[in-house]
DNA sequence: CGATGTCTTGAAGTGGTTCAAGTCACGTGG
DNA sequence: CCACGTGACTTGAACCACTTCAAGACATCG
């Protein structure tokens, strides 16, 4: 485990230029550029996305990368750790929109208006690559492949948002929860860590407020779940016993409307 | 009121040669041009958009503009009338993700997969402008605006998803009412139509199914809302008497959770 | 070793659903 | 033109899934 939980702001210049000595890892080593931005692209073409890349940068816990209303500039890949985003509406309601892991893009919802329509904040110490939006946009022209793995992105992000709102819209407190387990596991799988054995980086509140539940709500399920042996969970710490089950669970019909 | 109920379809191609000839619109003739697509663009380059837009399409009540997983290959600009997207989950259950008017552009969803992720059904006899996206996509390269414009409008559909995830999510049945009743009314209203006296398109029940309600949550409401005049309603006609306070209905804080 | 925040569990309450009858609007055919 | 049928909507009453409220257990950390 490496510690990046204490940063010497003072020496801040310092740092960067040791980052653009040597430390700075780039795309076509990271082992992500098979999910995040680079997919597809040659070697030169990701030297290319590289150079634009401005830093790595790092934030804290409970830190926020942006804002809602801050200004749009650059996009971000989260590289290491996990993000929550939500919005918050003038009565001061909260609602999250999404979690983010490691190889996912931050940021393409304001691009519409410029501004964060959203606030990116890190559940665990995280890292994140700056991309700044201006830049990509010259790349685009010369870098078709970019541009169309750039339009999948986005429109992958849509497709999410609408699932989401499948479960919002039509699934019971059983379902949404088991649909948010499962779906977890296969962004677990798909980067190669166990699909079955992971830690929750979110609070119970965090779930509930994602699900449209409550957090008792959620302790609840989990402990019925328990019962009904198809998770193990200790803390944060969750073991799947039955993904088939739970899977089932996730597409089972909806008895309402 | 022009009738396209009746579609001669044994003369299709005929038809087809008809408006390349003569009938065809053009995007700078286009009254919709400064909501959709080209957006921005100059005369020359408003021309060549035309070029690739390969024909309008007719669709009538009920029919599908498309279907989920059809393969994709373009998007749509709704001309005239209107369309909802609608997902089916394999149980059955559906969940209509919006409901889309002219300017807007229908299947940015499909592209991250090659096929569409949602059902496109006209809510009346409708019509569109068919988009080629692989001809769009030769476009980009060329018309930085054209480009732009289209993220914009890809960031656009994130961010109203987002919306609606937060309606789903935090709001009580009346919020959600009133805040589907002032988003129509300020869609109408910047295209020019009156923002407090509409119709609706969709029955009860798409309504319904889109804010996660019952049909008979939103009669109910319906009649609530009559009764304390914040409207008038007759069948699927409209009148919003009070918009301020219905606007504040939708912004209204949210006691649960 | 308290103090604080996170989570669990139980009991009571309720907003919206479900179920069940209507009513109304509209098209169709006699 | 009316009778009829059908689909869309309304309205009432009973119900229930999830919330709310409340109390306590547990974990983490100065």
């Amino acid at each position: 485990m490496i510690s990046i939980a204490h940063i010497d702001k003072t020496s801040a210049p310092r740092v960067q230029d040791a980052r653009s000595l040597h430390s700075r890892d780039h795309c076509s080593t990271c082992s992500l550029h098979s999910l995040c931005l680079p997919t597809g692209l040659c070697e030169s073409e990701m030297n290319r996305l590289d150079k634009i890349i401005g830093r790595r940068r790092k934030v804290l816990k409970d830190e926020a990368l942006y804002r809602m209303d801050d200004p749009f500039t650059t996009l971000y890949a989260v590289r290491l750790g996990h993000f929550k985003t939500h919005q918050v509406t003038p009565a001061g309601d909260e609602q999250i929109t999404g979690f983010h892991m490691a190889g996912e893009l931050l940021g393409m919802d304001a691009i519409s208006t410029d501004r964060h329509h959203c606030y990116a904040v890190a559940l665990e110490d995280s890292e994140v690559c700056e991309i700044p939006f201006a830049q990509l946009e010259q790349l685009f022209a010369e870098m078709p492949t970019l541009l169309r793995h750039f339009h999948r992105l986005m429109s992958q992000e849509i497709t999410r948002d609408q699932n989401t709102m499948l479960l919002l819209g039509n699934m019971r407190a059983e379902q949404r929860f088991a649909a948010f387990l499962v779906n977890l596991s296969s962004r677990y799988k798909v980067r190669g860590y166990s699909p079955t054995s992971f830690q929750l980086r979110m609070s119970r509140e965090d779930i509930g407020n994602y699900l449209g539940l409550t957090i008792e709500s959620i302790s609840r399920l989990l402990a019925r779940f328990k019962k009904q042996a198809l998770l193990k969970v200790s803390n944060r710490e969750i073991e799947l016993l039955d993904l088939p089950m739970l899977k089932q669970l996730a597409m089972q019909g909806n008895t309402a409307h």
